[in-house]
DNA sequence: CGCTAGCTTGAAACCGGTCAACTTTTGTGG
DNA sequence: CCACAAAAGTTGACCGGTTTCAAGCTAGCG
């Protein structure tokens, strides 16, 4: 209810731990960017300090909402995050998933307060960046500006992607393909997801009715693309999944 | 064909100007927005050596292609830009349109190379920014920084609004709605807008036929709402045509 | 055991796309 | 200046995919 991105706020371990600048939280697209630049531990340490661990937010709880001061990015360090606003309606418009190692509340800098809400899908664990403090230090680190304005810049193309005029099946594709990616990227198969949203979830990201998301996997499934079973998805064709979403993700 | 944003290159006449910073590229969002910031002269003057007015781009000339090598973004000083890509089968989907005081090139960042093609609708200037140059500068000047996190974070939600599931009306509603907005922040009539594209553009752009385009302002100048003469619009009734809109524009 | 939320399936209505014909405007060359 | 051609825009008829409404199914949980 009062300040976001708040619940069960822990300070992480860094300070006590100078033998090693690698015990960064791991699972952060910072950390990770930031190594890659070959930052020295010192440099390190000074994005340590910034760093928060919050959570975990159980499944349903809300991380932040509509309206609420924007005092911090986050990034996902376990489970799955939604972001959705409701509309006139009172129908929800879901505006992203974020998996592990994505990041959330990029879109509230413009206006110094989050544009929608978020919500835990599953137990949700974060790392929370104070942003004041880290925009100072980007100015210090043309490395981590440079990355900021590239998770930025990301989410410009992101958004657009799902804009187009696409049929049912080639959503639906795309947002498996997407799935399948990132969970890869992160380590795990490519080929078998579990699903933290429900269908209603997904048909409000793809903008389409709960109704034509079930048919949509039906159909994946009886064409022998996929096998579904509740929310454990086992993609079996890749090949013809990806020539579904081609057009979607312009490749 | 070679290097993107080239044509007409011609130096500024900044720094024999040196008794007067206000020369300053008065339509660039940049300069208006470090203005209120409080920048000294020297700070400006910093900032002006980095820019390059270019152009007159005629109508039909691109700016930059997709694949081109990014290395500045720029702002609209004159005329209407369009932003868009072809899909697999050759179909335009246009990401954008920018008026005067509107930035493109900001989705390049994260790949450094244009996502898109940009194409001048009417006659255009530019005001190009080398992107290398003014991320170093952001990093001395905090307002600066600030400034170009808040453009970029802005279109993350611009890019989510066409995303919705919206009527034909609805989305033609919004698109007059925020042209007008944007027109009479320009210090023009919001009432009187004269569209610099054609109604395949507009279909393009949000995603519909060209001819539900034309039945939609059609069914529009029937409601009495507007106004309609091949490319120049009156918005007779504003109230009723924002009615319409705000299921998108959420208000 | 029975409740509830999530999910699936069927039938009908509807919105927008496609195809086609036509009008109007713009631009070009004789 | 006119004639012609090409592009842009409008309108109508039909078709198809998605939504909507409705009914039933399934898994998880008190």
């Amino acid at each position: 209810m009062s300040a976001p991105v708040k619940a069960g706020r822990r300070a992480t371990p860094a300070a006590a731990d100078d033998g090693d600048a690698f015990h960064f939280c791991s699972t952060c697209a910072f950390s990770a960017a930031c190594l890659e630049q070959g930052f020295d531990k010192s440099r390190l340490r000074e994005l340590h300090v910034l760093v928060e661990h919050v959570g975990p937010f159980a499944e349903g709880a809300h991380i932040f909402r509509e309206g609420d001061a924007f005092e911090a990015i986050a990034a996902v360090r376990m489970g799955t995050v939604k972001t959705y606003v409701n509309d006139a309606e009172g129908r929800e418009q879901v505006l992203g998933f974020f998996l592990p190692g994505e990041i959330i509340g990029l879109n509230a800098i413009s206006q110094a307060k989050y544009p929608c809400n978020a919500v835990a899908l599953d137990s949700v664990e974060l790392c929370r960046f104070s942003f004041p403090n880290i925009a100072a230090l980007a100015a210090k680190v043309p490395g981590l500006q440079q990355q900021l304005f590239k998770l930025l810049s990301e989410d410009i193309g992101k958004a657009a992607l799902l804009a187009g005029n696409f049929t049912a099946d080639e959503r639906m594709a795309a947002f498996l393909v997407a799935l399948s990616r990132r969970q890869s990227a992160r380590g795990f198969s490519p080929t078998r997801l579990h699903l933290a949203m429900t269908r209603t979830d997904i048909a409000n990201y793809l903008r389409l009715a709960s109704e034509s998301v079930s048919r949509g996997f039906t159909r994946l499934q009886d064409a022998g693309i996929v096998r579904v079973e509740r929310r454990d998805i086992e993609i079996t064709d890749p090949s013809k999944l990806g020539e579904m979403a081609r057009h979607i993700l312009r490749e």
